[in-house]
DNA sequence: AGGCGAATCACCCGTTCGGGTGACGCGCCC
DNA sequence: GGGCGCGTCACCCGAACGGGTGATTCGCCT
């Protein structure tokens, strides 16, 4: 993205400066030394935390599991809202459907996430890594 | 830690090292800045990397919203063990009081939350790092 | 053509939840 | 000692949820 050239292209310009100053302005080698293991430093702390920022916060779904516990991807849907907090009249609002269709689905996800209630089947979702 | 003395202790000894190879064995000043370069930016991912895991992994509750919210440290414990999809009877036997005090309970913490319902209340606690 | 899983909807019935209100004891603080 | 927050419990009532069963349609696979 351009981000990264903007970085590359500004790091370009410091090292080059960096150079000039060094060569031609009899910069001492210890402080140019220093300068650019301080550049670096800050680039390897910036591509790090991104590096693992990344894969902190991306959710990947599991699945395995889903298919394990064969749950389709209308009882998915459903699962989703439910984990928003949605009552079951909500979610048949959002999905075009009966509130009886949204029980049935909902009953399913129960006895495939092996839970009674919603609140658990939530809980066990998240365990599973089935929702973020 | 131990961890940061040794690392310390090579980042260390191989700068030395490199000065040794640049003054006396007459290594090229780019060569010597470059390989500065390179150990810098790697000690900067390691640094990085580690100061956002650190962030990413360990929760810390949000004490001020609790504070804020006026959450009590009983209606707190309700919070939890509604979060783990428990019902109000199973909450009412661990904490040894009667499912009407839990109902106000939760009711209370409905309020605070500004929720309707027992999802609900786990998705907003979650957003507000109330809980894991 | 027959079988099968997914998705849809319906009805019944019991349990749980949620909202409202009221009340009491306790410790704390001014 | 009166007020205040907290924790406790109670009752009522309506809404939401959960469990069970049955049924239809559709598409996919053999």
């Amino acid at each position: 993205m351009l981000v990264y050239a903007a970085v590359a292209a500004l790091l370009v310009f410091v090292l080059q400066w960096l150079d000039y100053q060094h060569t031609v302005r009899r910069l001492s080698t210890d402080v140019y030394v220093g300068v650019v293991a301080a550049v670096f430093v800050a680039l390897g702390i910036w591509a790090g935390s991104r590096l693992v920022k990344r894969r902190a916060t991306e959710f990947t779904r599991n699945d395995q599991a889903m298919e394990y516990l064969g749950i389709s991807p209308r009882e998915y849907e459903v699962l989703e809202l439910l984990a928003k907090g949605h009552s079951n009249a909500e979610i048949a609002d959002k999905l075009f459907v009966s509130g009886n269709t949204i029980k049935t689905h909902v009953a399913r996800l129960y006895s495939k996430l092996e839970v009674s209630r919603r609140t658990q089947a939530v809980e066990r979702a998240r365990e599973l890594s089935l929702i973020a």
